[in-house]
DNA sequence: ACGCTCCGAGAAAACGCTTTCTCACAATTC
DNA sequence: GAATTGTGAGAAAGCGTTTTCTCGGAGCGT
């Protein structure tokens, strides 16, 4: 049986006593089911707001099959790409009366399927952003998960939307842009080894070193954060490269940071660029030269997605390939003409 | 009656099928209860795992009357100061098992009260931060949302905790260290009208001015985010204010970048202080000094307070007057000594 | 005036689980 | 050996809704 006899929430039940029907009328106005007398319709509602009745969320999502909210989960919700994916898939999920619950698996990958489950059993559908788990694992997982929506990773099966960001493709709009500056000697701070997104990066490197045999190109170990880009100022400087290319905004801001310590002049020394374009890439000083991501659209096109899977019958037609977002170059003043050689 | 007949999810009743037993004893031994058979309860337990069964959340919750989830509600998630108060109080509930739903009020205070009565509704306690509500809402609202904790706000009933930051304190303190470094001309960037923690700045900054009759203290209107800072650039030029006190961290921010491209250096022309400590505080051009609130901690803070509200009986003991958090002074580089008097 | 349809509202089943109640059977006691 | 206690598992009620089923009564046609 049921909890305790605390001072019981008012539900369905009272509201159908006071006015004088039963239950199921009660149900019936307040989903505004119109095949109820006008006059007992005013009774009931009357009564309603009287004893200011809310109908329990637990008991309808019982009946309805429905919670009306949607999970998310992120590998770590300190990074401002997955702050502002949240919200922008919080505030367009708002906007048609669905609510978000939050899964931070804190970089743990073997958290996240675990997470995922848990999350998904509570929820409509789920949206797992940057997993970290092995491809096997989300194949296998994918199925009990549906519906769900991808960031940043894929499927092979099609029924799972997917919302892939072009790293490949901006890193080496960074590199062209940095060479057409007459920099010859670039550097790049890679990002965490399980991350697909480093690996995309990887990918586009490798293709603009393809293109460009006469520049250098040194592979840095690096991170996600500020503190790998602050940590990471003496290896750039060994290097010896003009041309520095971090793995996203944060850890370019750490860089920065720490290459203003030691007195280096960005850009008169050094360029250098992030990925993403995390609002305060426009606040940093120099004002930072970056790969503009809509990351809070990617947010909002995720619930889209989802919106259209949780609305239509599951026998629905596959969504086709993942939808590709191409970063815009934003050019800023971290990165300039490289220094005359000495 | 329930939902149409889609591959119906596993329940409760096919593991009792599979077994052998009655729904009974697969939910005894499923919440481990040893009164059942150890030759059974195996039984059921592999019955269990062949059919990959996971209880269904939302009976579970109907049934014990609690959902394991707390509620958020916050104006503005794309605030990195409510952001770490959600990443601390997510973390912190997650470590007990209880996960968390968000709201954003996007700043609207009217809508606050109606997302704080949804988000309860579906969660066994909410946590409100920073409510823009006016105080006579905020009491009158407080006994439906119980349990609650709140952020930067108090109620006079004691039943809410209240975790509160001595936001007036620390900016005497950030007024008090501009002083000390010869400032004497000084410009308040004050933030939004409707939020509590502003009216703490101000009274705090009235005791300064009174303790400080030689000292000129303007004040300009702000707002709480970057391009709010960004814009006030003119403003303060034309104030003659040498030190400058910005309302949190991202003003500062955004100022810091405005005068940067002004070509005023920061700090020889001019010295300017956040408030917050964020992350990022750390890392901007030149380092910002600003009064560091233990925001992770604050939300995980809250956690606990909850935490101890739902565990033990309702009829528990007033939790006392609100928690009060002191702002620690950290100075950093954008602050220095006043230029001389031309 | 009789029967038929239609309409509106109550009764009851269903959603998926937990827990009390109940009872059959085995084990103990005198 | 009969009465008694104990134990373990099934039956059923309950959590708070929605929705189907059902049925009484009003309205209509012939």
């Amino acid at each position: 049986m049921g909890r305790r006899a605390t001072t019981r929430r008012i539900g369905i039940a009272d509201v159908a006593l006071k006015a004088g029907v039963s239950h199921a009328t009660v149900s019936r106005v307040m989903n505004g089911n119109f095949t109820v007398d006008p006059t007992i319709a005013e009774r009931v509602r009357a009564a309603a707001t009287e004893l200011n009745y809310q109908p329990n969320p637990v008991g309808r999502s019982l009946a309805l099959g429905k919670t009306d909210t949607i999970g998310i989960v992120v590998p770590d919700l300190s990074n401002p790409t997955f702050q502002a994916i949240l919200r922008g898939l919080s505030m367009a999920a708002a906007q048609d009366g669905y609510r978000v619950l939050i899964a931070d698996s804190s970089e743990v990958s073997s958290e996240e399927a675990i997470l995922a489950g848990e999350a998904r059993r509570r929820c409509d559908g789920l949206v797992l952003c940057a997993p970290r788990m092995a491809d096997a694992e989300l194949e296998e997982l994918a199925p009990s998960l549906q519906p769900m929506v991808l960031i940043n990773r894929t499927t092979v099966d099609t029924h799972t939307p997917s919302l892939m960001v072009d790293y490949g493709q901006g890193i080496q709009e960074l590199a062209e842009h940095l060479v057409g500056l007459g920099h010859t000697r670039l550097a790049f701070l890679a990002g965490p080894a399980r991350s697909a997104s480093n690996g995309l990066r990887l990918a586009g490197l490798a293709k603009f070193t393809a293109a460009h045999p006469g520049i250098e190109l040194q592979m840095l170990d690096g991170g996600s954060t500020f503190e790998a880009g602050h940590q990471s100022v003496d290896a750039v400087l060994a290097s010896g490269a003009t041309g520095i290319l971090a793995f996203n905004d944060l850890v370019a801001m750490g860089l920065l940071s720490g290459l203003h310590e030691r007195g280096i002049r960005v850009p008169d020394d050094m360029s250098v660029t992030g990925f993403d374009d995390i609002p305060f890439a426009r606040y940093t000083t120099p004002t930072l030269t970056t790969a503009a991501v809509p990351i809070t659209e990617l947010g909002q096109q995720a619930w889209h997605r989802m919106r259209d899977l949780i609305r239509q019958v599951p026998s629905d037609a596959p969504a086709g390939g993942p939808t590709v977002f191409e970063p815009k170059l934003e050019v800023r003043s971290s990165s300039g003409t490289a220094p005359a050689t000495n």
